[in-house]
RNA sequence: GCCCCUGUAGCUCAACGGACAGAGCACCAGCCUUCUAAGCUGUUGGUUGUGGGUUCGAAUCCCGCCAGGGGCGCCA
């Protein structure tokens, strides 16, 4: 916001400086630390080093000449319009606002957007975000949340900032380890099906863990137990063929099973409120990989050493690279046999040519950073132009505080059980905490708070960190957590509630009385959110957004505790104080609508 | 051997190359007949792993070292 003020100013300094001889360098505007007003600031060091390198002007230490500096175009500024006052200190130019300008301007701005407050002008670019990509088989653990949480809000952010977003999932819906848990269900539990989409999937999961206990090669085994678990591979392996070969019987197993898990998943992207607008399924990229083989061999970018060995890409060689960094890419099996990155170069062509999109993200753990960076530089090599903006989210691992989870050994913990749990929690203290929340609300809320606080909890940490979770601290409730911040929007939506008024109904106001330092700083959190949004968009990272509104929230926090709205000593003060109040529960909304978090009413 | 990530307060984490490195948790001291205490206010807590370098200015950029994690031609 106030953009225009900025360019004025920009201007005059531009102009002052090119008068005097002085070698203005690039400006950079930031807010003003420890003021209590608002303005923005600027500093003049870069130009002062640059005078002193050109051997022009004073000699004097660059602090000492920036401050020199400062002092001269400050005179320059005073009388622009909207302009209280300006100051020089420590080689930096401090610009204050008019407070009952700035003020009005804000609130209005965000009341008459409303949802759209924030809103990036469309940057007529395409995004495909692919996130959401599980494997099936196994059941949807809290480090599938943790990727598809990131994914999500991820989508909402880029979305919001201004381009045209498709939403991908790209489950692993063939491979080995679905097809052991085909194979230990068809040996031991044909015929069985528990009832409820999440039972089921996590039945399967039981079996997994089950079979690779049946072939996992033990110690002091006797030659029978081995003879048992040669014999059970060797089936395993068979059903694999089987399946390939498009046999009936083990297709048709693979598809009712398969269904269970995509019925969970489903499920599961429903409570996180995601809509995902395309679906790429491993088996399905299967059939479209062979034939890019032969382009890239065709090309000269792929070497074909079959049969002998597979087709491999030799990057750095490839690249002019004398030092290995992207090394070889083995891109088909000798025996024909599509491999991982043979799907993902035939998945990114699909992307670029049906569905034209300008930049292509991938949300995936960080052990895959090698296979993505060899994937971009073949698409680079291949001479897709969108090539430099394919970008891997690259997130850390969520582990147990016991070590890394294991859906072989079963030692996982699910989303659901999470959510559950968090359910639970909430229900008991809303008894405490809460009195006025209507009996047919209060497990709706308890959902929205529980998911809150997990949701939050995913997104507070930057994605190249591990988490190690610990329920009881993804489940907190107070200080920087989803509650806090659903809170401050519960509280405004209370004032605005108590004095009967809706965002369409309030009275004009001036904020041309004395502003308290906490209305000063909550406009000045409300007025960052589009810039908020652009940064977490541009640097593709949610926790950027995550901790603007945990900001934002713990800005009316203050605020709320220590300003009277509804008592306020005049009509006017009390109407001003009103629009701020629905201003900010509208950024608060916004903030966690883009962080994929409920805002309730009451709480 | 090579590549990537991480190292900041007791713990979990922030900080476009810029002003006194900030929050939360925990600890301690206050604040509920007053718009919801899932809250607010205050106190305590730091040679940013380490040694150099670049810069007017480094947690941030570059080089070395230490510690932890991950990866490196037919797993995904």
């Amino acid at each position: 916001m106030f953009k225009d003020i900025q360019q004025t100013i920009e201007d005059k300094i531009k102009a002052y400086c090119a008068a005097n001889d002085i070698p203005l360098a690039a400006l950079k505007w930031t807010a003003i630390p420890f003021s209590g007003e608002w303005g923005m600031s600027t500093s003049f060091f870069q130009t002062a080093a640059d005078e002193v390198r050109a051997g022009k002007g004073k000699k004097l230490p660059v602090p000492q000449r920036a401050q020199e500096i400062a002092e001269q175009v400050k005179a320059e500024v005073g009388g622009v319009e909207g302009i209280s006052h300006a100051e020089a200190v420590k080689g930096y130019l401090n610009v204050y606002f008019k407070t009952s300008d700035y003020a009005r301007r804000v609130v209005d701005e965000v009341l008459s957007a409303g949802d759209d407050f924030g809103r990036g002008r469309p940057k007529g670019e395409r995004v495909m975000v692919e996130y959401a990509q599980p494997n099936t088989h196994h059941s949807f653990h809290i480090g599938h949340a943790r990727n598809t949480i990131l994914g999500e809000v991820l989508a909402r952010l880029v979305e919001f900032a201004g381009f045209d977003t498709i939403r991908a999932s790209y489950p692993g819906d063939i491979g080995l380890g679905v097809i052991t848990v085909l194979w230990a269900y068809d040996r031991f539990y044909k015929g069985q099906e528990p009832q409820g989409v999440h039972e089921r999937g996590q039945w399967l999961l039981k079996i997994y863990a089950e079979a690779t206990a049946k072939l996992e090669k033990k110690e002091n085994e006797t030659p029978e137990e081995a003879a048992q678990r040669e014999s059970y591979d060797a089936e395993r392996r068979e059903m694999l063929r089987k399946w390939d070969a498009g046999d009936p019987y083990v297709r048709e197993l693979w598809n009712t099973t398969r269904e269970w898990s995509l019925d969970e998943l489903r499920e599961v992207l429903k409570m996180l409120d995601v809509n995902i607008d395309v679906w790429f399924y491993e088996s399905t990229a299967h059939e479209l990989g062979k034939e890019i083989v032969d382009e890239l061999i065709a090309k000269g970018i792929a070497d074909d050493e079959r049969p002998e060995g597979p087709v491999i890409v030799k990057i750095d060689k490839k690249l002019g690279l004398s030092k290995e960094k992207y090394r070889t890419m083995v891109i088909l099996r000798s025996d024909g046999t599509a491999l991982y990155s043979t799907n993902d170069l035939a998945l990114a062509k699909q992307k670029f040519e049906q569905y034209h999109v300008d930049r292509s993200i991938y949300v995936v753990d960080f052990r895959q950073s090698l296979h993505f960076q060899q994937v971009f530089k073949i698409l680079e090599l291949w001479g897709f132009p969108q090539a430099p903006k394919c970008y891997h989210l690259a997130y850390g691992y969520v582990t147990l505080p016991e070590g890394a989870m294991s859906a072989r050994r079963g030692r996982v913990v699910l989303f659901k059980e999470v959510y559950d749990e968090a359910v639970r929690r909430v229900l008991s203290l809303e008894t405490e905490r809460s009195g006025n929340i209507p009996e047919n609300e209060r497990v709706k809320i308890a959902e929205q708070i529980g998911l809150g606080a997990l949701v939050y909890s995913m997104l507070a940490v930057d994605n190249n960190k591990d988490i190690v979770f610990d329920i009881n601290e993804a489940l907190s409730f107070d200080g920087r957590t989803g509650p806090y911040i659903q809170n401050a929007h519960v509280r405004a939506n209370s004032i605005l509630k108590k004095a009967n008024v809706q965002a369409a109904n309030l009275q004009p106001a001036a904020f041309n009385f004395e502003l308290t330092k906490h209305e000063i700083e909550l406009i000045e959190q409300i007025s960052r959110f589009p810039d908020a949004v652009q940064q977490a968009a541009n640097e593709y990272r949610p926790l950027v957004m995550a901790a603007y509104a945990y900001d934002l929230a713990n800005a009316f926090h203050s605020f709320y505790h220590a300003v009277p709205v509804l008592q306020s000593e005049d009509e006017n003060i009390k109407n001003a104080r009103l629009r701020l109040v629905a201003a900010a529960k509208q950024v608060i909304a916004n903030s966690l609508r883009l962080l994929d978090i409920q805002a309730p009413e009451v709480m």
